[in-house]
DNA sequence: ATTTAGATCCTCT
DNA sequence: GAGGATCTAAATG
């Protein structure tokens, strides 16, 4: 079995502001059910600050079985669908029943590329590197991340867990992506990305 | 480089 | 029935 040194729980346990800049740098791993490994660096991630937050699924104290996990401990994975065909990562944090979360939008591809080509390939189409993990549906489907693994503890699983990587460059910070009409929290800078990183998502790149 | 529309389906109202 | 924490291809400047 390949060395594995997942974060601890403490490291999770706070506030999703806080912990989604503090991820830049860590390492996703994934072992498929196949036994081949998968992993990227994170580089792009989004706080969702819970039950205050317009733009989080936990608005308002929401509770469903499709975001279920993120009322979990610190250190579940939350894997939702959306859109009608992607999947989106995140990590649940704070405390248990204290609904927040950081979205991972990209990471920098660097182990079992060939594996994570095959999964993004449609028609043949090869694409380049920073084309297979540069956005969270992107990611999801080039680290065969799907609704199977929610509610994984990253904290205690030999499939799916993060480890400390490298240390990041120049962090930039600016607003969320993707959102509708959420008001102050549209505009609130709760989005960081490695400057200098090319794998980050094209709307990360124009800060 | 930037804009547009279409895919597609699960969840909640 | 509407809309979504997205992505791609095609069209346009």
């Amino acid at each position: 079995m390949p060395e594995r040194a997942a974060l601890p729980r403490e490291f999770f346990a706070r506030g999703a502001q806080s912990l989604a800049p503090a991820l830049l740098g860590g390492r996703l791993i994934h072992v498929t059910p196949r036994g081949e490994r998968l992993a990227g660096v994170i580089v792009e991630t989004e706080a969702y600050v819970g039950i205050e937050d317009r733009a989080s699924h936990s608005f308002g104290g929401r509770r469903s079985p499709r975001n279920e996990s993120m009322y979990a401990r610190p250190g579940t994975a939350y894997v939702y669908f959306t859109y009608g065909m992607h999947h989106c990562f995140n990590v649940v944090c704070a405390g248990e029943g204290d609904p927040q979360a950081v979205l991972v939008r990209a990471l920098e591809p660097d182990e079992g590329l060939p594996i994570m080509r095959s999964l993004r390939e449609v028609r043949g189409t090869v694409r380049s590197d920073r084309d297979l993990t540069s956005g969270p549906g992107k990611l999801c489907q080039a680290m065969a991340i799907g609704r199977e693994l929610d509610g994984t503890d990253l904290c205690e699983s030999s499939v799916l867990w993060i480890e400390p990587g490298r240390s990041p460059g120049p962090i930039c910070q600016g607003p969320r992506i993707g959102l509708g009409a959420a008001g102050m929290w549209k505009t609130r800078r709760l989005r960081w990305w490695e400057r200098d990183c090319p794998f980050v998502s094209t709307a990360g790149r124009r800060g």
